[in-house]
DNA sequence: TTATTTTTTTAGATAAATCTAAAAATAATT
DNA sequence: AATTATTTTTAGATTTATCTAAAAAAATAA
């Protein structure tokens, strides 16, 4: 078993890698972290003594397969308990990370197993992304920022690569929220703003927040 | 805030204070948390520095007014995930505290007030113990232990004060379950064991196990 | 290729929670 | 009241996760 700790790391580590799948860098994990490299680098050395991470100095890290799937099984946790925060406690889908961020480090596995059981077996979380099942395998899925939609075409959001409280909150005001039908009427050349056509309501939007929501045509 | 540990040093006075009206003992204290009486001291020190406790030199520890109030924060939590374990997502009554253990310790105001609202406002938890309100206040209930109900009396189960596993299960083997009525037919005056009808059927149970129901008439 | 900047690691400290072994205080027995 | 037993505290270590400051390596620029 891992320590709160020791498991945030992972996870951290895990999604930068997702971003980028060359070896994670001690100062993107510093960054995310809200730490100092020197403490990364002390906790880097532990997990590679626990055989989570494969890591070469100033190489940066990489997840064995021991790895990942502690994190995936972490993720997993995350997700499915902001759907029981959504879905069962009525809170707003900018409510539910911090929560979230806790209640993932419950140790137990019947009791993930019976929850999702009682979500009726979700397949994404109140941002859209995805919920790995019980062996660790996601779903696969089509999506692209709504950035490259294309001038013209139709989309549904399916999701958002940005999970902060003003960002969704400022969505949900545009009316901009998953399962939403949207056409992209512009794209302007000048700041790459977006203009949309929303339940036949024009909206625009930055390219900030295009660069943010995931769509399927 | 307190950590988790300080949370636990907190509910285990809470709990033997109200065993034992007394100031409670370094001692008895190691021995619910597991631990050594120098650590309990240290922590003690501790919690008397931050003034959850009152604590004379070799005279045992009180929870002050704050300490308590935290204590039955925590009592409160611990039971209503109790509630959600077993009436959500189906544990058995004997299989929920370790994971409420954990539960407990996460913190969120918004989070235990929507579970309460969730669960329906519960007055008592899987065990039969009393869930205190948001204002930490308990509703008044007239118990006694079984052992004490005397010869012809009928009562109904409310709760347990053993929270054991194997204990849980023997009485769910005996039919003897929470709302249950029963009627004393015979207490041996040899080793004090209870002679009961239960459901018209004659169920012999030892002192111990009476000593450990709790009902009222 | 040399110099500069950035990134990463080491060395050494600190704070929290624990432990063992020994000393001190309190309680119980002769 | 003196002795013995029990309980509790102190002293000093250990483990985990941090940190700052300085050294080392790697990447970038001149
Ligand atoms: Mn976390
Ligand atoms: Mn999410
Ligand atoms: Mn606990
Ligand atoms: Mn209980």
């Amino acid at each position: 078993m891992q320590s709160f700790t020791e498991e945030n790391y992972l996870k951290v580590i895990y999604h930068l890698s997702q971003i980028n799948p060359n070896a994670v860098q001690t100062n993107a994990i510093a960054e995310k972290m809200a730490t100092r490299a020197a403490s990364v680098t002390d906790m880097i050395k532990k997990l590679a003594e626990k055989k989570l991470v494969d890591y070469i100095k100033y190489q940066g890290v990489t997840l064995t397969p021991a790895g990942e799937t502690a994190a995936i099984r972490i993720v997993r946790k995350h997700r499915l308990w902001e759907v029981f925060l959504v879905e069962k406690l009525k809170f707003k889908w900018d409510e539910v990370h911090d929560i979230a961020e806790e209640l993932e480090h419950i140790n137990s596995f019947a009791l993930i197993e019976r929850l999702d059981d009682f979500l009726g077996f979700p397949k994404r979380d109140p941002h859209g992304d995805p919920i790995p099942n019980k062996e660790g395998i996601f779903e696969p899925s089509e999506n692209m920022h709504l950035h490259q939609l294309g001038k013209g075409y139709t989309g549904i959001i399916i999701g958002v690569t940005e999970h902060s409280s003003p960002f969704l909150k400022h969505l949900e005001k545009l009316g901009l929220t998953i399962g939403v039908t949207l056409t992209v009427q512009e794209i302007t050349d000048f700041d790459g703003s977006v203009e949309l056509l929303v339940n036949s309501k024009t909206v625009n939007i930055s390219k900030e927040v295009a660069q943010h929501i995931l769509v399927k045509k």
